[in-house]
DNA sequence: AATAGTTAATTGGTCTGACCACTCTTATGA
DNA sequence: TCATAAGAGTGGTCAGACCAATTAACTATT
């Protein structure tokens, strides 16, 4: 016995395949609801609650009267809202937690700065108007950007966002000037 | 003017606080969609859309004939749907097979495996009936389910996934080897 | 010709009701 | 007693209608 695939399934896949192959990018409008259910051979509804989902998301932004347009990935919807179901279960956080530092040692490791890099990581660490949330965000910014892989960014940033609602662990000052430090020293 | 909130928020607001408030846990029956949409007094297509969204977030799990039920929150469920997303457009390979050795690499040296279950590794690179794909899969998720966080198995999973289709890297034998070699001298 | 105002077309938002497919319960009959 | 059938409940899908908001096209006035 096959599952059996429900329709807003298909029309999810019908939504990748149009950014894989039809080069859609964020900001571009999506073709209509009514269009897709006649593309697709199916009800306008199915249609509607894919698009929900992924709206959810944060995939995709509708406006009424103008039309269904994709986003510039923005996890913090669906972030925010997971988080809220999850919240009490300190299983995901553990686990969360862990993910994120495993990605974060590595790039700590293995990123090759540059003078200039590694004096804007300092003016970030500086700079009094940041939160500690901000700096925590923006050194590693610069840290996976001076290593160079976009997708291990992606990831991390992605996990980041989960972490930001579901947890406050406070990481100290000292914490990034001895990354700084370890980092120093393996460049020796 | 102020932003109209959409029947389908609404319902998503109505089960959080049925979770919140009546005590609803993992496993627990949801109120049918047809007594979800008389109780919220709005369509029944307005309360599948919010129950569609999270179902695809792996909060709900619907069974046809039967009911929606509450899930033991798996937020693996959207971190792939999201990852998918994001991936289409860091398609490179390099990047995809760093960010997969930095898993590999990190379980290999933060497991600690049982007898039993070093036991079962080297079988499975014994067995003369498995491919190298297959080899490579189950050799690296024994390790993930020993070091015990599920979160890093399903994203090592997913770069996996992607991998076997973009790339045919082939690791020799000896390479599974050395891994054990590897670890072996980490635990003394 | 330029501009303001009106109208029509398009698109998302919501609702109603119908029918199918599947599961479980209950009643029926051998 | 037990297998079978019928019914009720539930999710899955569809079709069509109307509302609300935006955009584009058109018209009339200045």
């Amino acid at each position: 016995m096959s599952e059996r695939i429900k329709v807003y399934q298909q029309v999810l896949n019908e939504i990748q395949r149009l950014i894989k192959e039809d080069g859609y990018i964020p900001g571009d409008k999506l073709p209509s609801e009514r269009q897709l259910s006649v593309q697709l051979n199916t009800a306008r509804s199915s249609v509607r609650e894919a698009l929900r989902a992924i709206e959810l998301l944060g995939i995709i932004e509708t406006r009424q009267g103008e039309g269904t347009y994709l986003r510039d990935y923005q996890t913090y919807q669906a972030v925010q809202l997971l988080a809220s179901f999850v919240l009490q279960n300190t299983h995901v956080l553990e686990e969360l937690q862990q993910a994120k530092q495993v990605l974060e040692n590595h790039v700590l490791q293995s990123a090759r700065l540059t003078e200039e890099q590694l004096e804007q990581i300092k003016e970030v660490l500086r700079d009094p108007s940041l939160s500690n949330e901000e700096k925590h965000h923006r050194f590693f910014v610069l840290f996976f950007e001076a290593n160079n892989n976009q997708l291990l960014l992606q990831v991390w940033r992605l996990m980041q966002d989960f972490s930001d609602n579901m947890d406050q662990t406070i990481y100290p000052e000292q914490y990034y000037y001895d990354a700084i430090k370890k980092y120093n020293e393996t460049i020796e």
